[in-house]
DNA sequence: CAGCATCCCGTTGGATACTG
DNA sequence: CAGTATCCAACGGGATGCTG
């Protein structure tokens, strides 16, 4: 497996493409709150408080444009947009949940190892 | 699943927590780069060659400082540093083989996605 | 309601030079 | 060989104000 990285280019690795598709501030959590079903706009902004107006807009526009999330707007007045996973989206959190009870189990895990190593790096 | 959003502070969700840690330029180049065994300083260079020396012992660094990687210093002269996955690092890597698995055989999928959106942006 | 446009700042990460 | 230190450019993302 090793090999894939010395024989193709750092942007081809497909792992990578994923992970930081996916990796950054908000994506996650609004393929979570879409899991349970299909969301207004105004709804996922209650979903997921901390996000701001942009970055959800944002965020949305790069999972649709990845085939990750449908995007369904009803021109009345006021405008209504609904958004849903796609098959493809919903295929991913199928990926994603394993990846989350790992998270869960282990992260006491990872935060210990993380004070250790500031402990060992502060005094001893 | 969609409450765990706002009965939360956004920072504890798991999920999101391993994605950011894992999500960054080049965890998982170095994890994989691990996961064929054990691995010299010089070496993983050679294995990732776009990588910077500074970015690669920050990196590796903070991998350790999770618990997700191994560091044994020999200090010989020159001295000499071995890296490798430790045992909660390579039970991640099982929970990212899958999660590769599928970003292979949905990469094309995706890549069409993009293509279709860019194209109805620009033209129709 | 569901955006778009703009300004601005903090963080990430690259380039380069130096060291035990 | 395996780092550390410094400087700097690029990008992500927050705050605010405006619109069909």
């Amino acid at each position: 497996m090793r090999d894939i990285l010395t024989s193709t280019p750092i942007e081809s690795c497909p792992v990578r493409q994923i992970l930081t598709d996916v990796g950054d501030k908000w994506s996650i959590l609004i393929l979570i709150a879409l899991s349970g079903g299909p969301r207004r706009f105004s709804a996922l902004r209650r979903d997921i408080p901390d996000i701001s107006q942009k970055m959800l807009t944002q965020t949305l526009r790069k999972l649709e444009r990845d085939g990750l999330v449908s995007r369904e707007v009803t021109p009345s007045t006021p405008p209504r947009v609904d958004y849903d996973l796609t098959a493809l989206g919903a295929s991913l959190m199928h990926q994603i949940t394993p990846l989350a009870g790992w998270a869960v189990r282990h992260l006491d895990e990872i935060t210990a190892a993380r004070r250790r190593f500031d402990w060992s790096s502060t005094s001893g």
